[in-house]
DNA sequence: GATGAATGAGGTTTCATTCAT
DNA sequence: TATGAATGAAACCTCATTCAT
């Protein structure tokens, strides 16, 4: 009896589990609208009832696709966090660990990211409130980072200041291009490395377009 | 008779116009799926058959909108155009310049925006292909500028260079920031005039976070 | 256009009052939840979403009929009271009258009675509660009567005293029985006409099993 | 090994009983249709598959719980049967005591009686079936009383007489009164005992409302 | 130009029932 | 005996679209 529950156990979870990667593929890739129950249960061949044993609702899936996402997310964002810091080209270099960090993440995780950030928006309230809420998270964790910045005096503390969100922004949406390209390509790869990304995003993000890349130099 | 149907022409018009604004209200705040005729012609006290008297069909519709859209933001970019550049400064002022133009169209086209930069993604291939089109449009404009500084010896023209996208997706993704906040609000309102964030976006664009703000000093 | 929207309204009147009755036959036989609306529809050769153009639910539609039911029936009902009765037998004649019309109108209405009076409940809880409401309502009007007699002194006024309930579930029991026989039999013809049944029932209301039936003598 | 066998038919025993509670207080609180299986077995803890280990199908399980309610209400008003009746007030006193027993068996039985009187009513034809027949044996013990008036003399014998039904009616009308008030409400407690109740059903079945509740004053 | 009414295709969800273990 | 997982059929309802007037 043990043996059988735990081989129906194993089972259920590999049914489940393969229910979600259909899923986070077709949302992904079609939006949250235009992904049908039927279209996912069809990928798995199962029926639809099966997916409303595993599942209680489309909706409920989505949301548990995202929560688990951002938890994993955030646990390798909070890994690459150093509190040691103590010069320009120190926190330089630690930014540029966290990016790739990031980045390679991303990479592994193409499907949850394009969702994250684009497909899917506005499909369901809920849906909305989620992904904002973990974008946010991201948000804090960057802010982390460019706020050591400011306490040790590297960088000017001006109110009104909007260089978070510029910073902000300017990841997120390079984190986009570099792995959906300009058309939200799911199968686009970028002719750069998660690390020579990281590189020049980090220089710009110190010193701008006309900024020496003094990182190198440095180094 | 003829002037009847001048009339006519005209009521006729106006409807058209009321069904197209209601469109993009209701799709800039809900997307497209979740937007249903019925809403869009109870809104304008009409029929549903008065609809498809003035449309094809719904996607027809926002294709319509997408690219009346693009035509009208693209002659705004386009207008802020100068040749002759001849300084870092000069181009510094004239890229404040161009920005404070792309935001102020931006706020007075926030529903427009809205689609262009988020909700509706995912939509429908064609409008996705729609609204990439115009993006990249928006990009070649950015590029423009960025490829004379080049060309002027201003900036390292290094191959594999990713700038030009770094800045395409800081810009992009700050007139999102400024105009919906973080969480896609329509009714978001800045506290930073259009002014000062196309100053602050500048000043990061060209000498990133270290950089010293160079444009206030000289005004 | 005056004339054709006419028609138009005239047409959909018709299929909406064809909805209605073939509803209420399907539910009068086969109560609310084995009724389907692909049953009523099929009946009424419309495709399903007519149905849902003319209603919102299938609960908004057995709502509608029960809440229209209860109104002709209370009023057919009100139209038999008699305010001026000063002696028994003037109110065994009155009731006998009284009765009769009762029989008579839910003779003409038998779906709908056959719903009243037992098919669909416990149907839905709202269902459940507009006809306790409208069999309450008829209660109401029966207690009327039994009121009058006992405040003109002819019966007695016992504390305690059940006797209205008893009434009323006599009433509506052999109503049910008259119309339905003992097997719910729609089509059911009781060899009784209301007149006889209205008879026998005042002699047994009033004067009981051994009771001499003294309304034939008095006619 | 034997032992081990008994103590599990025991123990299926006693699941089967539970799944019959269940079900029967679920069905008269609910209806047949709102009361679904998985409803059942979560009251009881076990699976789904174990239900239909113990039971072919839904309907089979409430055929029988029918089937069982029936026998035992049968042999309870057989019980009360008296073969030597001489004088109407001999008819009077017997009827009160059959009266009260069916009374305090239903009182003892509220889930069944509650299904047996309404709800379930219209579920499906077998069931219709089930529960016409119970309620046409209830009939048949009411009329072996009668029956034994009318050829004791004691109540005139006229063709075409309905009270038998008219009796009937009363009183199972009042029974579900008495049990569940005007709303079906299975919690309902009259503030009337059964022995009271009984007392007046009497009086008015043999006198009606004008007759001299004569068994009082003959205890 | 506009309407009221109708349609067809398809969506999500429910539920009694079964099967392998 | 009992379970976890799966199924098939069908239910209610939605919505873009069309048609006759």
């Amino acid at each position: 009896m043990a043996k059988g529950t735990l081989v129906k156990e194993r089972d259920a979870q590999v049914t489940r589990q393969r229910l979600i990667k259909a899923s986070l593929g077709l949302i992904a890739s079609q939006g949250y609208h235009s992904t049908k129950i039927s279209d996912i249960v069809r990928q798995c061949s199962v029926t639809q009832a099966t997916f409303y044993w595993h599942f209680p609702s489309k909706l409920e899936l989505v949301l548990e696709i995202l929560v688990s996402g951002r938890d994993s997310l955030l646990s390798t964002l909070r890994r690459g966090y150093r509190s040691q810091i103590t010069s320009v080209s120190d926190m330089v270099n630690n930014s540029k660990v966290w990016l790739t960090d990031l980045l390679d993440y991303a990479d592994e995780n193409r499907e949850f990211m394009a969702i994250l950030l684009g497909r899917g928006y506005s499909a369901d309230p809920q849906i909305d409130a989620a992904i904002a809420q973990t974008r946010a998270s991201m948000f804090e964790e960057l802010s982390l980072n460019i706020g050591r910045a400011v306490q040790l005096g590297m960088l000017p503390d001006t109110p009104g200041d909007a260089r978070g969100a510029l910073v902000h922004r300017l990841i997120e949406g390079t984190l986009e291009w570099w792995l959906f390209g300009n058309g939200h390509d799911l199968n686009h790869r970028s002719t750069l490395t998660s690390d020579q990304l990281a590189e020049q995003l980090v220089s710009f993000e110190f010193f701008g377009l006309c900024g020496i890349p003094v990182i190198q130099s440095q180094q």
